[in-house]
Order: C-alpha cells, then sequence, then structure tokens
DNA sequence: CACCCTTTGAAGGGT
DNA sequence: ACCCTTCAAAGGGTG
C-alpha cells in the first residue's frame, strides 16, 4: 500500500504539471550550484566495440572543439520553468555532446549484448513498466509528515532499517559516543538523473535481456541513456533536481563528503593495479580501462 | 562477507 | 577553471 502511495504519488509527479504548450519546453538554465562539467575519461576501446551496434546511434559530437570524450551533460533546467513552460524549445539547451565508453561486455544491435546470450524474452507489446522510483517520495519523511516515513535516503550503517538495541551499562562514555557516531544513520546522496533512469528502466533491461549482472546492465542503460532524445533525458534531470532539492530541505547541513569513507573503496593505485592486472569483470572477460587512451572515432566508421 | 564491476552525474577538495 | 576522487543503485562474481 505505502509503496502504491508512493508510485501514485511519483506518477502524478511524472505527469505533472501538464505542459502549457505542445513543443514547449524550459528554458535552459545554468547548474543548480556550481557550473563543473562532469570529465570522463576518454572512450577505451575495447576488443569488443568493433562488433558494437546501437539501435539508435549516438550522433558525432558537432562541436569538434570539444574534449574527445566528454560527456557534457543537460543542463538542469531551471526548476521555475518547470512550472511554467513558456519559453524555450529543447533545440535551444546546450547541446549534448554524448559520446558513451565502448562496451566491455558484449553487446548486441537489439538489446545491448551480443547474440551469443539468450534473446530478449519479452513479448512483443509487453507493457511498458511504470515509474517505480521509490525515492522522489516527495513528503515522505518530511517532519510533521502522517506516514512518518523515513526518506529512503536514510539509511543506518548496517544498511538494514532497524537499528540495534544499544547495551550502554557495558560502554564508557567515550565508546558509547563513538558507538552512537558509528550507528548514526547515514544520509545517502541524493539520486541524480542517470541513476534515477536505472532505477526506472533496470528491470525492463533485465526482463528484455535475460540479464542479472548490473555490471552488464549498467552498461546497456549507459548506452541507453545516450541514445535518450534530450526531451527524454531533461525528464530525468528534472527529477534529479527536485530530488536535489528535497533533500537539501529534509537534510540542511548535509554534505556529500558526510559519506565519504563509508564505503571501503580501493585506493586509486590499487584500481590501477586490478586493471593492470587484468582482473576479470562479470562475464569473465578482461576490463580494458588500462588500455592507452582511444582515438576519437565516430560511430559510423565502427 | 566485503569488495569489485559498470554506468553517469553531483559535489567537494586540491592545484 | 580544471582535475581528481567519491558515492549514489544494483546484484552476480570473486577472494
Amino acid at each position: 500500500m505505502y509503496k502504491d502511495t508512493v508510485y501514485s504519488a511519483f506518477n502524478l509527479l511524472m505527469h505533472y504539471p501538464p505542459p502549457s504548450g505542445a513543443g514547449q519546453h524550459p528554458q535552459p538554465q545554468p547548474p543548480l550550484n556550481k557550473a563543473s562539467q562532469p570529465t570522463h575519461g576518454v572512450p577505451q576501446l575495447s576488443p569488443l566495440y568493433e562488433h558494437f551496434s546501437s539501435p539508435h546511434p549516438t550522433p558525432a559530437p558537432a562541436d569538434m572543439n570539444q574534449k574527445q570524450g566528454v560527456h557534457r551533460p543537460l543542463q538542469t533546467p531551471d526548476l521555475s520553468g518547470f512550472y511554467s513552460l513558456t519559453s524555450g524549445s529543447m533545440g535551444q539547451l546546450p547541446h549534448t555532446v554524448s559520446w558513451p565508453s565502448p562496451p566491455l561486455y558484449p553487446l548486441s544491435p537489439s538489446c545491448g549484448y551480443r547474440q551469443h546470450f539468450p534473446a530478449p524474452t519479452a513479448a512483443p507489446g509487453t507493457p511498458y513498466p511504470r515509474f517505480t522510483h521509490p525515492s522522489l517520495m516527495l513528503g515522505s519523511g518530511v517532519p510533521g509528515h502522517p506516514a512518518a516515513i523515513p526518506h529512503p535516503a536514510i539509511v543506518p550503517p548496517s544498511g538494514k532499517q532497524e537499528l540495534q538495541p544499544y547495551d550502554r551499562s557495558l560502554k564508557t562514555q567515550a565508546e558509547s559516543k563513538a558507538e552512537k557516531e558509528a550507528k548514526k544513520p547515514t544520509i545517502k546522496k541524493p539520486l541524480n538523473a542517470f541513476m534515477l533512469y536505472m532505477k526506472e528502466m533496470r528491470a525492463k533491461v533485465i526482463a528484455e535481456c535475460t540479464l542479472k549482472e548490473s555490471a552488464a546492465i549498467n552498461q546497456i542503460l549507459g548506452r541507453r541513456w545516450h541514445a535518450l532524445s534530450r526531451e527524454e533525458q531533461a525528464k530525468y534531470y528534472e527529477l534529479a533536481r527536485k530530488e536535489r532539492q528535497l533533500h537539501m530541505q529534509l537534510y540542511p547541513g548535509w554534505s556529500a563528503r558526510d559519506n565519504y569513507g563509508k564505503k571501503k573503496r580501493r585506493s586509486r593505485e590499487k584500481h590501477q593495479e586490478s586493471n593492470a592486472g587484468g582482473k576479470r569483470n562479470a562475464f569473465g572477460t578482461y576490463p580494458e580501462k588500462a588500455a592507452a587512451p582511444a582515438p576519437f572515432l565516430p560511430m559510423t566508421v565502427l
């Protein structure tokens, strides 16, 4: 029931408000916080890249002055524009130069992986799944909200929702303080546009491609993300922006830095080591991350 | 059982 | 301004 409520609310949000006019879109705006441009590495060529073909090939970047392989995302439209779609057009949005990284997993034209994997099982005409992202729960977790349901961004350090009872009789004050600190529920980062897209589309990809490995699925989703039109992507940038805004309202003092070190991630050196050492991926193949930077080649050449 | 893999985007710190 | 790093999700794979 709770989920239904959430999903209904979300679907409402997805369709609210109705555009004030056909073909009208929010005016492009500068990014919400800082004007940092994500910088991703130059795409690395995989031996499998030559087999790669996309059902919706991403056009080569129009602006060849841009850095090779740098993905410049859509500017998140101004939130006020979300409620008053009055002027401008998607065509005026900053051009997205999306150059997908070549897949490390074998891909096929149809669903993003090569055909020696099982063919998609979803029957033709299978209804498109509704957006089922539970993260954007406007209202939940808000102080005074009747449901008193914590925002999904709040997760105990253990990852489980229930906190363990605390036996203070056996702890010193310092220990208890440290323990309390350690047991403070973690406030997760708000999901970005791509993460929201992944949440929505993962099940569909799993059904279509009969894959379970998230690494492979995420590669497919990454490609599909690049294949989306700017209008379609803008939808997720809007949602992500609302996520961030809600997150800021709920946790004013929170910083992404708060969660640094909570995931025990390998060091950069270790990362390079593991790639150089040829660690296998989920398909038993070897990532090509350590390879020399790939030359910029238009998709049509491949 | 903790971490890796894989993706994009946001954000913070360093230079 | 730019670069680098970390973390958001996900779940099978790995040591």
